[in-house]
RNA sequence: GUCCCCAUCGUCUAGCGGUUAGGACACCGCCCUUUCAAGGCGGAGAUCACGGGUUCAAAUCCCGUUGGGGAUGCCA
């Protein structure tokens, strides 16, 4: 690798035709990180010249994304540069002058095939032999009769006059090695359409020089396009920057990832609630290794010792389970603060206030749209800190994501009463003497002045012990009473947090249910 | 069609001429245990895609084949 004699300056250049889906959120993290490593600039482009495919509400998602991933921009939209606008649409004065240097250099000819007739002969070329792009019939007309076509109004497109006396266009990528492509491969690409509008190999270019990038790091799909943007780079008589280049995200069936795998956006994985940094971690091994051993990595480790050299060249098949398994090392590791930071928006969505019970309960779904006031679960956290942070304790070897730790906390939040489980209660409630051991139960909890986890299972264990039975029955008929279902978070820890009266009433609940069953038979 | 690129356990990877081919996820078993997990220990799993070379020695270097991907757009 050449010396980095200038401060690096990489880009992610996403064109805002969707959201940031993983592919993309990887190449950012590559670039983001080989910016920090070697305490360059990062810098965000929006790719907007499509304007059928374009929106705005992709580029907020897309930057709302880049943010929760902790993937700050040093210059782009929203926070300004020197080099901007950082949106191409607002560049387009910039390609003109860009067009009128080439135009002077005679390095373009103006080009009047139909996009008609272009496709006619393609199909043709294709079908004879090897094709190998535009037949630069339009090179040959004289630049008088060209002007003058142009002059009357005549549509035209501008093309690349690609040096025929050029040797093939090698290039050394910095995960490929080198790459040489038969010049006769290359053709006379357009630079600007006849709408005035530049190609997206063309604004590439233009844009990656005046934003002085040194390092183009992006996805594998735009290997083939270097060599054209070689040439671009040479017409317009600047410095290439290096490339590198990143093997591709494949699904689970080694196809290209797309909707039928299921979540693929950013935005997907932070509803179903994975952490930011468990994404990046395991994005960031995913076609990059440390060291072949570490599998949890923090961001400043990364910052701190990301390479090109070590960028796999093989696709990579993303693997949901390994993410789960990584979110989970994260969710474990996590103070409670900062869990019941995260919890409260997926609280607020479903809308579980203590003591009042899950809001929306769809047969077990607890979705999005609840009818509980906002202002007033995030309320109760506040004022209830301690209580929910337990939560973390119960949850964390558990659950491998937040939107797990919902429906394994939903008892937590019954007061008075739980929902039971039907299967639960035949398998673990309807026991012989379950009305008997009940009675000795609540009376034994009765007795707990200090409601502690430790003092709870203390008087728990007497039940058992004094009865002579099996302590497992025992627990197992009170989990189903207090939690709902056989299973359940730990038990006396789950007590304590649910509080004694709240669990008092619970036992009686099922004390009742099991003497009314048991005077019908 | 033509051009470019890729190829190590099911998956992500380590390896850069001499290793019992290492780790992680997933899987299986045992231990722990009031449920479920988590954790600990152990196991199975890769003739390094295939075929030729080069070399005393090849997963590692070279050539070919096969398979996969990408490009070949007035998409990016």
């Amino acid at each position: 690798m050449s010396e980095l004699q200038e401060s690096v300056r990489v880009r992610f250049a996403p064109s805002p035709t969707g959201n940031l889906h993983i592919g993309g959120a990887r190449t950012a993290i590559y670039n983001w990180a080989f910016a920090r490593r070697h305490g360059g600039s990062f810098i965000l482009r929006i790719e907007d010249t499509d304007p059928e495919r374009s929106t705005p509400e992709n580029t907020a998602q897309i930057m709302r994304s880049l943010r929760w991933l902790g993937l700050e921009w040093d210059e782009g939209p929203e926070v300004g540069g020197a080099f901007g606008p950082y949106l191409q649409t607002e560049r387009n004065s910039t390609y003109g002058e860009a067009l009128e240097q080439l135009k002077q250099r005679d390095a373009v000819y103006p080009c009047f095939c139909t996009p008609e007739e272009l496709a006619v002969k393609r199909e043709q070329a294709m079908s004879e032999k090897a094709y190998a792009g535009y037949d630069r019939s339009c090179r040959r007309i004289p630049v008088a009769q060209a002007q003058a076509r142009i002059a009357a109004g005549e549509p035209h497109t501008w093309r690349l006059k690609v040096p025929l006396d050029r040797g093939d266009v090698a290039f050394e990528d910095e995960v490929y090695g080198l790459t040489t492509v038969p010049i006769t491969q290359l053709d006379d690409l357009i630079l600007v359409r006849s709408d005035g509008t530049p190609t997206y190999n063309f604004a590439v270019c233009v844009d990656d020089t005046l934003m002085r990038i040194t390092h183009v790091i992006r996805g594998d799909d735009h290997m083939s396009n270097t060599p054209k943007q070689i040439l671009i780079y040479e017409a317009l008589g600047t410095r290439l920057p290096s490339f590198a280049h990143l093997s591709m995200i494949l699904g689970s069936d080694g196809k290209r990832l797309s909707k039928r795998h299921g979540a693929t956006s950013v935005e997907a994985y932070q509803n179903e609630g994975y952490f930011p940094e468990a994404l990046v971690n395991y994005l960031a091994l995913l076609g990059w290794s440390l060291d072949g051993e570490t599998t949890i990595i923090s961001a400043e480790t990364l910052c701190a010792s990301f390479s090109l050299d070590r960028v796999s060249k093989n696709p990579a098949i993303f693997d949901e389970a390994k993410l789960a398994w990584m979110n989970q090392a994260y969710l474990k590791a996590m103070g409670a603060e900062a869990f019941v930071e995260a919890l409260e928006p997926f609280l607020v969505d479903c809308g579980f206030m203590r003591g009042k019970g899950p809001t929306v309960n769809l047969g077990g779904a607890y979705t999005l749209g609840a009818l509980a006031d906002p202002a007033a679960i995030k309320a109760d956290i506040a004022e209830n800190k301690a209580w929910y942070e337990a939560i973390h304790g119960l949850i964390a070897e558990r659950a491998k994501t937040m939107t797990d730790v919902i429906p394994m906390i939903a008892y937590l939040f019954g007061g008075d009463t739980v929902e039971l489980d039907p299967v639960s209660m035949e398998k673990c409630l309807f026991i012989d003497g379950a009305s008997g051991i009940f009675d000795s139960v609540i009376l034994a909890l009765e007795e707990v002045c200090d409601w502690k986890g430790a003092k709870i299972e203390n008087a728990l264990r007497q039940v058992p012990e004094k009865l002579g039975i099996k302590a497992k029955p025992v627990f197992q008929a009170v989990r189903v009473a207090v939690c709902g279902t056989m299973v359940s978070p730990p038990l006396f820890e789950s007590l304590e947090l649910i509080g004694k009266d709240d669990v008092l009433s619970r036992l009686k609940v099922s004390r009742d249910i099991l003497g009314w069953r048991e005077s019908f038979s």
